[in-house]
DNA sequence: CGTTGTTTACGTATTG
DNA sequence: CAATACGTAAACAACG
């Protein structure tokens, strides 16, 4: 019978909703944050129901990925060129499941304009920063032919959390933009008026590609506070999931 | 072009 | 039963 053994409900249609389904896609990945394909990807490999009607189903996530503010929609960083952007959860949304259910939440997770409002800002200083980026690329890389293969090494397995310092600043709703997001301001060498940790060692380099530029630097700055905050926030409530029986055999970050 | 996002609209299902 | 969370369809812009 449908028993859902251990690989899935087999034809079954998954008790989840489809924003516990992308949830559950986008925490399973390293970096917290899919592309779209990569969200359809984690669904049709383990919900074998979703490999038809993909039509159907995948239109509904996309409305629910543009129509939920506990989704947000993070620019690509220039060093990953491809088509859509990056998905992630936003940091006040992870007691969407409170009842644990999984399928119909208690309330519906909106951001009030204010909160919205930065937070679009910021975003869209990020892909204009991002385009500035590219732009200078362009013009001053007249040959560059080698392939941009980079192996991603982003995760470094460290073991301990790494206490952000200011990680905590991010959560308590306050509309603040934190520290202006524009190109001149990421130029600069980094305001330590962050007391405690502004290590001399040097940020690792995650852009493993033959690329000078403080254009590089900003972004991977901006990008380390943004996923830092975003893990920090929202790791443990839903590390309950694993608990979940339904879910239990799709743990993630298997 | 196909893919990715955004938006409006309406029917269905759960909850209080 | 009323409110609302969810599913689906559809039209359309934007992008690579």
């Amino acid at each position: 019978m449908p028993r859902p053994t251990r690989e899935s409900y087999g034809d079954q249609k998954p008790p989840f909703s489809y924003i516990a389904l992308t949830a559950m896609a986008i925490w399973s990945s390293p970096e917290r944050m899919l592309p779209l394909s990569e969200i359809y990807r984690f669904i049709t490999d383990r919900f074998p129901y979703y490999r038809r009607n993909t039509q159907r189903w995948q239109n509904s996530l996309r409305h629910n990925l543009s129509f939920n503010d506990c989704f947000v929609k993070v620019p690509r960083r220039p060093d990953r060129p491809g088509k859509g952007a990056y998905w992630t959860l936003h940091p006040q949304a992870f007691d969407m499941f409170e009842n644990g259910s999984l399928l119909r939440r208690r309330k519906r997770f909106k951001l009030h304009k204010g909160e919205k409002d930065s937070l679009n800002a910021e975003l869209a200083a990020l892909a204009s920063f991002n385009r500035a980026f590219l732009a200078r690329q362009a013009g001053s890389a007249p040959g560059m032919g080698s392939s941009m293969y980079a192996p991603m090494s982003i995760s470094r397995p460290s073991p301990e959390p790494m206490d952000a310092p200011d990680t905590a600043a991010l959560l308590p709703a306050g509309p603040r933009p934190r520290r202006a997001f524009t190109i001149d301001a990421l130029l600069e060498p980094e305001p330590r008026q962050s007391p405690s940790p502004p290590p001399p060692q040097q940020p690792q380099p995650h852009y493993p590609m033959p690329l000078p530029a403080p254009y590089l630097l900003a972004a991977q700055r901006y990008h380390a506070e943004l996923l830092a905050g975003l893990q920090q926030s929202c790791l443990p409530p839903l590390w309950t999931w694993r608990d979940t029986s339904q879910f239990s055999h799709y743990t993630l970050n298997s």
